[in-house]
RNA sequence: GCCCCUGUGGCGGAAUUGGUAGACGCGCUCGACUCAAAAUCGAGUUCCGCAAGGAGUGCUGGUUCGAUUCCGGCCAGGGGCACCA
């Protein structure tokens, strides 16, 4: 019997280095039970792990663990993603060297990700920045290309002209760039891109597959996605009126039921039509210039006018060849989408509505809604977009909108012109090709070579790894790479001719889409992946991580397994099963009276019947609570999670994680609830100790009968563990700490209260005793592993906590023996009735 | 603007397929131990009521013997997309 504090700080360390003396987290490809592969989301090396990132390896650890405790071969590697913006910032910032940095940074993080207690097979650690990962990537590449799933495109790039640099949009603050404050101007460069919309179809149908995603997640994707049938319409044009005697203009619409509304057609700025008819129209020259300008700024789209300029080129009705309609300029129809040009039907579409109003075009509804007289429909401010019969509209009057759809597509399909179909239906798609240049150093290089009689000519695969210099300088803006001395000079690979290195560095989202098949095999130097062990240990099956990259980095992966397959590097398409997002960490503001924030560690809270007052520590100085926020810097509401493991240990960090919220919600964090995990992890070394003291008098053979009380602590044994293993196989990780909870009470009732005689009990109750103590430390081990290692040896039990399988369930344990029937008159109880079943 | 999700005590939350609402914890109140405090332990804690009893899962209708759960309308909070034709 032991009456001294479990002591978190003395322990902790001590089973971290059990653990990896023996190794016992390596996984090993070759192993030959069942496979289960867990990750989370690896962090970019910033320096210093946060409270987000405890919750993130939290929640895969206790899967992880209680995996391998069900006989499971798990994988669950960890490694950095490590290029990106920051390590150039604290280059200029700080005069360090953005490898150095990084490499320091991770160093750092390691120690603290090793002081949390994560089951992790460390031997595939990698980080992307180094050039045996990305030198792999490089190879993707090359063997994208050749694939024809990357290109070369003109793309609009944000150019900042003070700095004379490209800026990622996240560095595009108000229209301006961060540093410079200078207006951001839109520059077309070609640019390189994976073709990510050969797949969408594809990316579209096997989100049905996702069975074990969020809804939210895949209805995020498919709206990213966004699948819209219709149909392309070649409409004439009055040659007598076009510019370069141009004859027609296609046009994209889903909705060509309502093409006898038609009152103009709309073009884009950037429309070949348009840059014709402004080449002899200075006006119009001018207007398209404004458009274009005022296409950056996020605030000016959600509030621009819409503005159009008539070209004075007339448009010829596919249904009536005298009807001719106006075409604009307008400044809301995207080049990028469709044909970039549409025909503007006022009636029903409020954009087509406000622009008609505007310029005086009038409309014609052709949809009349149900239950309203088709003489007296008029529509004035609002477009109606909803269900009804086509009137005003020749041979559709009459038909529902989908018949309507039906019969134009029909007719302008049997319809020729010149050859070809007037009509045709398609299928268009809002998602973009991906593009992946960055104007940035500390990135994957884009391994080709620019030569001026070869062109573009890919670094051949003998050649790789295409290695970023490390002596460069970052006194100048733009990219340090562009301005290195040497480097990007290189001799063509196919004529020998003095050639020059692509500057441009990959999207670190690269990086990301694919290192999860790359921990399968990470020892492959030869190879981006060992094909037997990326399908034998690949799809994830559960993957963790944030929502915020429920779109892109999840569609990206999605994309890059796809791309891997189809130059034979894996075998299959989607690279995770499972997909879990979890809520943040939130915590309440503090302000003082000036409204300066303040730090939790600097602020008392105290509490009283009439609530929680807050002062600071220092001074007494009143502080107002403020709202529950995400933490952040800028409002100092974080916490530190060294500090807390410093303070309580990394159990009770975990435990606290885990608890009172689902994972998928937003947690509070609050030191009171920390301090309620703690008491309890002294509650449970205290119940394991006096549950030794007892087990030492049980038999060492299995009673043949239980009395009345053991057999209840029996039952809620195996009650819980069953309640427990499914909870966790269902990641109710929340409700899982209840039923621990409820356990060890129940456990705590039988063993009597503390500094007192134990009650006297039957001979058969040491045995159950001890039962459930091995129990429990079970349970919540895959939580709390350090102290349940200790309680484990203090229960004499074998080996590690870590190693053991998960108890096995007795079932006729489970059942019930007695039912309680509620007696209900009229919908209210009124009674109950307990019976024998 | 369009799409989606969530509303349960003072707080976080629990509740197989419709079947005892409030498990478990935090906080609070009272008590034990202590010179005292902390820690620990015990009792209580949805609301109204002394009680018997009644009301109660955002509001409001409906289906049902029975609704936190299913359906319609509304309100509030959160999230995603955003000139996508």
């Amino acid at each position: 019997m032991t009456s001294e504090r479990y002591n978190a700080r003395e322990s902790e360390p001590r089973w971290q280095r059990q653990w990896d003396e023996k190794a016992i987290f390596a996984s090993q490809n070759d192993d030959p039970r069942p496979k289960y592969y867990v990750l989370e989301m690896f962090p970019y090396p910033s320096g210093r792990i946060h409270i987000g990132h405890v919750r993130n390896y939290t929640l895969g650890d206790v899967l992880a663990r209680f995996m391998r405790a069900k006989g499971f071969n798990v994988l669950h590697p960890m490694g950095w993603d490590a290029f990106g913006l920051p390590a150039e910032n604290a280059a200029i910032e700080r005069k360090v060297a953005p490898k150095a940095w990084t490499y320091d940074n991770i160093a750092a993080m390691k120690k603290q990700l090793r002081s949390i207690g994560l089951s992790l097979d460390w031997s595939r650690e990698f980080a992307t920045c180094d050039p045996s990962y990305y030198k792999h990537q490089q190879k993707l590449f090359n063997d994208f290309l050749r694939a024809g799933l990357a290109e070369r495109e003109h793309r609009k790039i944000n150019w900042d002209p003070v700095d004379m640099t490209v800026l990622a949009n996240e560095q595009v603050i108000d229209g301006r760039g961060w540093r410079s404050g200078a207006l951001v101007e839109q520059r077309e460069m070609k640019q390189w891109v994976f073709k990510i919309t050969k797949y969408s179809q594809e990316l579209l149908d096997a989100l049905d597959t996702l069975d074990r995603w969020p809804d939210k997640v895949r209805l995020m994707q498919r709206n990213w996605i966004g699948r819209s049938e219709g149909l392309l319409v070649r409409f004439a044009l009055d040659t007598a009126t076009t510019p370069d005697g141009e004859s027609e203009l296609k046009i994209f619409t889903t909705r060509p039921d309502t093409l006898f509304g038609a009152k103009f057609m709309a073009i884009a700025p950037d429309h070949p039509l348009a840059q014709a008819a402004a080449a002899k129209n200075p006006k119009l020259a001018d207007f398209i210039a404004e458009a274009k300008r005022h296409g950056t700024a996020q605030e000016i789209i959600d509030t621009a006018e819409k503005l159009g300029f008539d070209t004075g080129i007339k448009a010829i009705h596919p249904f009536d060849a005298s009807w001719k309609l106006p075409v604009y300029v307008a400044n809301f129809v995207l080049m990028e989408y469709g044909t970039g040009a549409i025909f503007g039907c006022p009636a029903h579409d409020q954009r087509d509505l406000d622009f008609v109003n505007k310029y005086g075009l009038g409309n014609t509804p052709v949809v009349c809604p149900p239950d309203v007289d088709p003489n007296s429909f008029v529509i004035t401010n609002v477009a109606y977009d909803g269900d009804g019969r086509l009137i005003n509209s020749r041979f559709l009057d009459g038909m529902t909108i989908e018949q309507a759809k039906e019969d134009v597509a029909k007719r302008l399909e049997g319809e020729v012109r010149g050859n070809m179909p007037v009509g045709e239906r398609q299928v268009n798609f809002r998602l973009r090709d991906w593009g992946i240049s960055r104007q940035r150093y500390w990135g994957c290089p884009i391994p080709v070579i620019h030569c001026p009689t070869c062109d573009v000519v890919p670094v051949p695969d003998k050649d790789l790894p295409v290695v970023l210099p490390e002596d460069v300088s970052f006194d100048k803006p733009g990219n340090a790479l562009d301005h290195h001395p040497t480097w990007k000079h290189v001799t063509c690979p196919q004529c020998g001719a003095k050639a020059v290195r692509e500057t441009d560095t990959m999207d670190t989202f690269v990086d990301s889409s694919w290192y999860f098949a790359r921990f399968t095999d990470p020892w492959n130097e030869t190879a981006p992946t060992t094909l037997p062990a990326a399908n034998r240990m690949m799809p994830v099956d559960q993957y963790i991580g944030g929502v915020e990259h429920a779109i892109l980095h999840l569609l990206y992966s999605r994309f890059f397994t796809r791309a891997m397959k189809a130059t034979g590097h894996i075998d299959m398409d989607e690279p995770f099963a499972g997909m879990f997002t979890q809520g943040m960490v939130v915590h309440e503001t503090y302000s003082t009276a000036d409204g300066t924030y303040v730090t939790p560690a600097e602020v008392r809270i105290e509490t009283g019947a009439d609530g929680r007052r807050a002062s600071l520590m220092a001074s007494g100085e009143e502080v107002t609570i403020g709202p529950i926020e995400k933490m952040s810097k800028s409002k100092r509401n974080t916490v530190d999670p060294d500090d807390i493991i410093a303070t309580y240990g990394a159990d009770v960090a975990r435990w606290f994680m885990l608890s009172d919220s689902p994972p998928d919600r937003d947690v509070i964090w609050s030191d009171e609830r920390v301090q309620g995990a703690s008491r309890f992890v002294q509650r449970l070394w205290r119940l394991v100790n006096e549950s030794a003291d007892m087990a030492r008098t049980a038999p060492a053979v299995r009673p043949a009968t239980f009395g009345a009380g053991a057999l209840a602590l029996r039952k809620a044994a195996h009650g819980a563990l069953d309640k427990v293993s499914s909870g966790i196989e269902k990641l109710h990780f929340n409700v899982c700490l209840a039923y621990i909870r409820e356990f060890a009470n129940a456990l705590g009732e039988v063993l009597g209260r503390p500094g007192e005689p134990p009650p006297d009990l039957g001979p058969d109750m040491p045995w159950a005793v001890r039962e459930a103590a091995v129990i429990l430390v079970q349970l919540f081990a895959p939580m709390m592993p350090h102290l349940a290692e200790e309680c484990w040896q203090v229960l004499g039990q074998p080996g590690l906590v870590s190693e053991a399988n998960w108890p096995k369930i007795e079932r006729d344990l489970l059942v019930e023996d007695t039912v309680t029937l509620v007696v209900q008159v009229n919908g209210k109880k009124r009674g109950e009735v307990t019976v024998a079943s």
